[in-house]
DNA sequence: GGTCAGCAGA
């Protein structure tokens, strides 16, 4: 019984609302003198405890430390408070002291709080042992702690063990479904997730909103939208089934985003009328981003009333995604100006817009204004993001050191993906090769992914028969069926390596047609080494394809100008002016105190700069004394000698790099970005520059990377 | 005194 004076202050307890309150109540439990008396210091503690903020949970931790021999009741309510908290290890220290209290020891309470706490550890293991102590007291057949444990399992996507607590469950409930579901659904599952959803139905538990939840989540990765369709029809005929929060519509209109089919998403989306969340928004912006339909997203972006954080990176992933880089960086730039802090998602998107555009000193600036050194090696999307920038944005040492640091048990497929990549955009073929086998000492499979990067290592490093035998293995050891891209860098490979029949045959034996990536890589090989008769197959195969891309048009001219078919490349000329196609034009861009500075060829309004304009003269005149001859077979138009030199002495990149050595000094490293392959001319010309100038030049063209120094550049003149 | 609770962005 209680002593009569303490019964007015229970009530009071209970009614507390706010902190400040129950810091009240307890002082006049201190001043009664009831400190010490079981109840009501478990009543607060349990209050403090679960109020779900840090203060009250320190708090609680005080009340704690003053009661000699807490109960189990006690134990549990601390352990519950700090398993919702942002120290949920702190539940194990509580759990592993009551163990250690005489006649103490946890009840079928314990270890549902103690299993949530586990399961929001960055390690398995604790759980591990606490599944194991749950034997030993003998509570495996416990409904909650079963279900606990098989949540416990499935955030660490160890579903087989979720499943064996689950099949060896006496008995089920909703909840155990339901968890299960989930898991299915998070490691990709559907199949087992449908044949429980059946099994459930079987065994007469009824479904509500968070199982078909559940099922649209495990069935929305896959392209396949028709069970999807079939939930939303079997939802629609049940009106048993209650959607309260209206999170089953929610996730109905999410699906047949998911799946494209934006005109269903958009009948959901408006009968949702005015209870329309941010989900639904984001669902939409994201589902006509997925379709390339960036202004439908934005549109829908605009209309929003309050955007929150998931919309933004939406949006933003969006035009990332659909290669709209720099629509991707303002839209960012509008967020930071209001204020809205980014966090991993948001960063991985404007970092690949980053990648895409090379803004490395952006990219710089973003990864050190937010993205802590431990934030990016637990982060392994972010991490990803981060290696492409700084392979995108010309510092493949940068990209190393990051992918040196994550933890070997953190990597992924597409980590090692973007490596191996980045090596090979920089000629490091060798390097990348290496980290090719690395990955699979790890155990990692490659996938196509991984095939189609180290391919184009292979090819432009030269490395010829490693190529070749990869190639060949491709099929033969890891049954990856080659795509079109494998066969393109394959063709690169050989093109480059002199064998053009060798190509050419490789193209005509493929099981589908080439695509104009494939002729491409023929043409350019075919213009590299002087092959005009097969290069013309090619171009003409080009122009069948793609008869507005004036870049085919002026590859086939160039070639035939470069071996002196003057006539033809002319006609070639003529007939893309007859069909009123541009050439696209080369631009250049370089970054100078965080500005993006673009030049295209032969324009002359950024000239308004005298420096660069006499810049431009100083190297040329730094390039005759060097017994420089200008490449000028390359400028098609019959005219004279002088005027082509000077209209190659006006290709972007030139003007790009007067302008990077207008801005720099001896020593540093100049960085440009040219949207078309460099020009023999330039390529030449850069060589000597870098060494006459003492700069590193380093230019990524659009299709690798170029170091100039010293008079040498990384791609040996194989590009 | 309790267990699940991914409808949205990489």
């Amino acid at each position: 019984m209680l002593p009569f004076e303490i019964s007015p202050l229970l009530p009071l307890l209970e009614s507390c609302k706010t902190i400040k309150q129950a810091f009240q109540v307890h002082a006049q439990i201190i001043l009664n003198g009831f400190q010490h008396h079981v109840f009501p210091i478990s009543r607060l503690i349990s209050f403090f405890a679960l109020l779900g903020s840090e203060e009250g949970l320190n708090y609680s931790q005080i009340i704690f430390c003053q009661i000699e021999q807490p109960n189990q009741f006690i134990y549990n309510t601390m352990i519950r408070g700090f398993s919702h908290s942002k120290f949920p290890e702190k539940a194990l220290v509580f759990y592993s002291s009551m163990l250690h209290q005489v006649n103490q020891s946890p009840n079928n309470f314990t270890f549902p709080f103690l299993l949530n706490s586990c399961a929001r550890l960055s390690t398995l293991k604790p759980g591990i042992q606490v599944h194991s102590h749950i034997i030993k007291f003998g509570f495996d057949l416990d409904l909650y702690v079963g279900n606990a444990l098989m949540h416990f399992y499935s955030v660490f996507k160890h579903l087989n063990d979720a499943r064996i607590v689950f099949e060896g469950s006496l008995v089920r409930d909703l909840v155990s479904y339901n968890t299960m579901i989930n898991g299915y659904g998070l490691v990709g599952r559907p199949g087992p997730a449908l044949r429980l959803f059946r099994k459930m139905q079987e065994s007469g538990i009824v479904p509500d909103e968070f199982t078909f939840v559940a099922l649209l989540s495990a069935f929305s990765s896959l392209d396949d939208s028709r069970i999807g369709k079939q939930i939303h029809g079997f939802v629609y005929r049940n009106p048993s089934c209650v959607d309260s929060n209206g999170l089953l519509k929610a996730a109905i209109l999410d699906m047949y985003a998911k799946s494209g089919l934006m005109d269903l998403a958009d009948r959901v989306f408006s009968s949702m009328a005015s209870n329309k969340s941010t989900a639904a928004w984001s669902s939409m912006i994201s589902g006509y981003a997925r379709r390339g339909e960036t202004a439908a997203a934005r549109r829908m972006f605009d209309q929003m009333d309050r955007r929150d954080l998931i919309c933004w990176t939406a949006m933003i992933s969006g035009y990332s995604q659909s290669g709209q880089y720099s629509e991707a960086l303002e839209l960012f730039a509008q967020m930071e100006y209001l204020g809205i802090r980014p966090d991993e998602c948001t960063m991985a998107a404007v970092l690949s817009a980053c990648a895409g555009l090379g803004a490395l000193s952006l990219g710089e600036r973003l990864h050190g204004r937010y993205i802590g050194g431990q934030l990016c090696s637990q982060n392994i999307i972010l991490s990803t993001a981060l290696i492409d920038m700084y392979s995108k944005g010309g510092k493949i040492d940068s990209s190393l050191h990051m992918f040196h640091r994550i933890p070997k048990g953190l990597r992924t497929v597409s980590l090692f993906n973007s490596m191996i990549s980045g090596l090979a955009q920089h000629g490091l073929g060798k390097s990348a090769l290496a980290v090719f086998r690395e990955m699979e000492s790890v155990g990692l499979g490659p996938d196509s992914v991984s095939f189609v990067a180290v391919l184009s290592a292979c090819s432009h490093s030269g490395l010829i028969e490693e190529g070749k035998e990869l190639f060949r293995s491709m099929l033969d050891v890891y049954g990856i069926r080659p795509h079109k891209e494998h066969y393109g860098c394959m063709v690169d490979l050989l093109g480059r390596d002199g064998c053009l029949d060798e190509a050419y045959d490789l193209i005509r034996s493929m099981p589908f047609e080439a695509n104009s990536v494939i002729w491409r890589a023929l043409l350019g090989a075919c213009k590299l080494r002087g092959n005009v008769k097969i290069g013309e197959v090619a171009a003409q195969k080009l122009i069948e394809l793609e008869p507005d891309h004036g870049a085919h048009y002026v590859l086939l001219s160039n070639m035939l100008a470069n071996t002196n078919k003057w006539e033809q490349a002319v006609r070639v000329r003529k007939l893309m002016e007859d069909k009123g196609i541009q050439k696209p034009p080369g631009w250049s861009y370089t970054e100078f105190q965080g500005t993006i500075h673009w030049f295209l060829a032969s324009d002359k309004s950024h000239l308004q700069d005298k420096r660069i304009e006499s810049m431009l003269q100083d190297m040329a005149m730094q390039l005759k004394s060097a017994g420089y001859v200008p490449n000028t077979a390359q400028v098609v138009f019959d005219i004279d000698e002088e005027e082509k030199e000077t209209v190659v002495s006006y290709h972007s990149e030139k003007l790009a790099l007067a302008f990077g050595l207008v801005n720099s000094s001896t020593g540093e490293t100049i960085r440009i970005m040219k949207n078309l392959r460099v020009c023999g001319d330039c390529h030449s010309a850069f060589k000597l520059l870098s060494k006459i100038y003492c700069r590193e030049i380093i230019v990524r063209d659009a299709s690798r990377f170029h170091h100039f120094k010293n008079g040498c550049c990384s791609c040996k003149d194989f590009w």
